[in-house]
DNA sequence: GTGAAAGCGCTAACAT
DNA sequence: ATGTTAGCGCTTTCAC
């Protein structure tokens, strides 16, 4: 990089003023004459003075904490990956004298959300990350932190708003366009069976809407006179999934079953099926939960789309980051992550 | 992280001496007698006491310097992805007064690559990192390293030393093994042509062979009657390329023509293919070079199988940096990076 | 063997 | 509006 390092009183000496000075016009605090401004912002240029972080870290001892806001989780489940995210982004943070908080929600549950929206403003956090369930709620929580100057940065999905630093996660719709053609991979497949969530139903807060259209487009364009059957289940209730499925699949099947579900829990089609003993399926899912994937070693499920929801997390962190040390503009604000396509030949290097 | 922060004058003043004997014992440099040291080292215990990095590196003025060796390159092709994620790396590790530079060798030409090594011995770096393409000399340089007390880190390909700080790369027979199920998924498979570097007959230093090995045991694990055909080009001469290929597919054909290639190189074929106007292939390649990735999105190619080469660079020079400025020992030595596959529905998302 | 003291580049409070 | 100065936590002489 820049070969000898030129500090703070390179400039100061240069443009004939005192760090103090230049100190001013770097953090833009005031108190300086127009013509000092001008002559320290040259002097600067023509040098190419770098501040140097950590001596900046070293002085001021601020103490910046970000505070992420996601749905409550338990190991295994999809939100565990945010949270490891969170954790390991943590060490990194924590090098830079900033603290990384949680606070988490019952994604099921509107008023829970309300509730760790109010803390987090109670703790007036430098920076908030937040994984939105509930639109409305979510909308009226971030104008609160605009109107605080607090910067928030979406992760998981995002919404209409425009003031929000940044956004991490899956491009949805085409996350359904790429499983609707791995799922098929140029068969002759006369009917699909999605599996739903019955919450989902009443379309109440369905994270996976983009997701089943872009399927859906999909299959009208490659496939238009496939049967597509949506079979509702209560994903906390293992009889429930097995009369559900029973039911749907009553009627026999000649060729291949498919077998496809939006969000991550396609395990559970796989224990029902590994109960039954059932066979002759391709089954795809989404995310890499414990679970999943050993359902790709096993055989039942083919392949799994991916994100890597913890470098999601982490990332989002690091933004955050380095927006508040380094006052950083963000390289690019909405960050499609990559699809990863799973199956039993490279799920084992996932990890 | 650690609620207060509890500094070297803490554990000083606990122990019962000076912050310059905690420093001693805290690097190591000797001049402590027995007794301090078991001391201070378990008031550090107690404390849990973390030294300060940026307080560390503020004060010790070190210059170290991180140096890569890896092939030369040109815009667009392999080796120019590992060269973007070290320039990316190249401002976090500024961040920590590191230098990282860059030495290229021409992979064709082992005397060259004696040459970049005896450079970079001269230069007397704090640390090295290694893509390596001629066995012998890489054995006879990573020694050198060693008797300096140098650390190295191997990518994209390691040896068979011990002594290396960490390596970063895919696992490269698994990869083959995947390859083979992408390129048949299921399909009735009479025949496939494998297209290889003439060079590369000669067994001098084919950084595939691995790869060509897991393609064929898939091949007869799940087709031992399909025939492999090998087709030798000579990649700098279009010429010989078509020459090759046509003599190759002369015999007609009367399903799909499965197609692989082991390197980065597909493109040539696809040159190929699209000037004959050859349709009714199936091409699987390696890699997400520019012009690969178009021939996903044009049709000509169904799938790559891609590693996150330049995150593997960054990440080398990551961990360098981390055992430089923190003394880690790395969390894990063998790295083996995911293996993506990408078509035309998911390549949009990958860069 | 060990302590004292002078910085590293920057910030922020205090003078002026 | 601007200069001065005392640290931030650690490293590194240099005495003793």
């Amino acid at each position: 990089m820049e070969q000898t390092k030129i500090t703070i009183n390179d400039v100061a000496k240069a443009a004939g003023v005192s760090k103090g000075t230049v100190d001013r016009v770097l953090h833009d605090r005031g108190e300086v004459s127009r013509k000092s401004r001008e002559k320290v912002l040259r002097v600067i240029e023509e040098l190419g003075y770098k501040p140097n972080v950590y001596a900046s870290i070293l002085a001021s001892q601020k103490k910046h904490t970000i505070v992420c806001v996601i749905p409550e989780y338990s190991p295994g489940d999809f939100w565990s990956l945010t949270a490891k995210g969170i954790d390991e982004s943590r060490e990194t943070a924590f090098r830079y004298g900033i603290t990384v908080n949680m606070v988490t929600y019952d994604q099921y549950d509107a008023e829970s959300f309300r509730n760790a929206c109010s803390e987090v403003l109670e703790s007036n956090p430098s920076g908030v990350i937040i994984a939105p369930m509930f639109r409305m709620d979510t909308l009226k929580f971030v104008k609160e932190l605009s109107a605080k100057n607090i910067p928030y940065i979406y992760i998981d999905s995002k919404l209409e708003d425009e003031d929000y630093f940044a956004y991490f996660g899956m491009p949805m719709y085409q996350s359904g366009y790429l499983c609707a053609d791995i799922l098929t991979g140029g068969r002759d497949v006369r009917k699909v069976y999605i599996v739903r969530i019955e919450r989902d139903k009443m379309g109440y807060s369905d994270p996976t809407v983009a997701r089943r259209t872009g399927f859906l487009d999909y299959m009208m364009n490659h496939y238009p006179d496939t049967e597509t059957v949506n079979v509702f289940i209560n994903p906390k209730d293992p009889k429930d999934v097995a009369a559900k499925l029973d039911e749907a699949f009553a009627e026999p099947c000649d060729g291949l079953r498919y077998i496809v579900m939006f969000n991550s829990r396609i395990h559970l089609v796989v224990d029902y099926l590994r109960n039954r003993d059932i066979g002759g399926c391709r089954v795809v899912g989404f995310d890499v939960l414990e679970k999943n994937v050993a359902a790709l070693r096993s055989g039942h499920v083919q392949a799994l789309i991916a994100q890597h929801s913890d470098r999601q997390a982490a990332s989002a962190v690091t933004a955050m980051v380095d927006r508040l040390v380094l006052g950083s503009p963000v390289v690019r604000k909405d960050n499609y992550t990559q699809m990863d396509i799973l199956n039993c030949y490279n799920c084992d290097y996932y990890m």
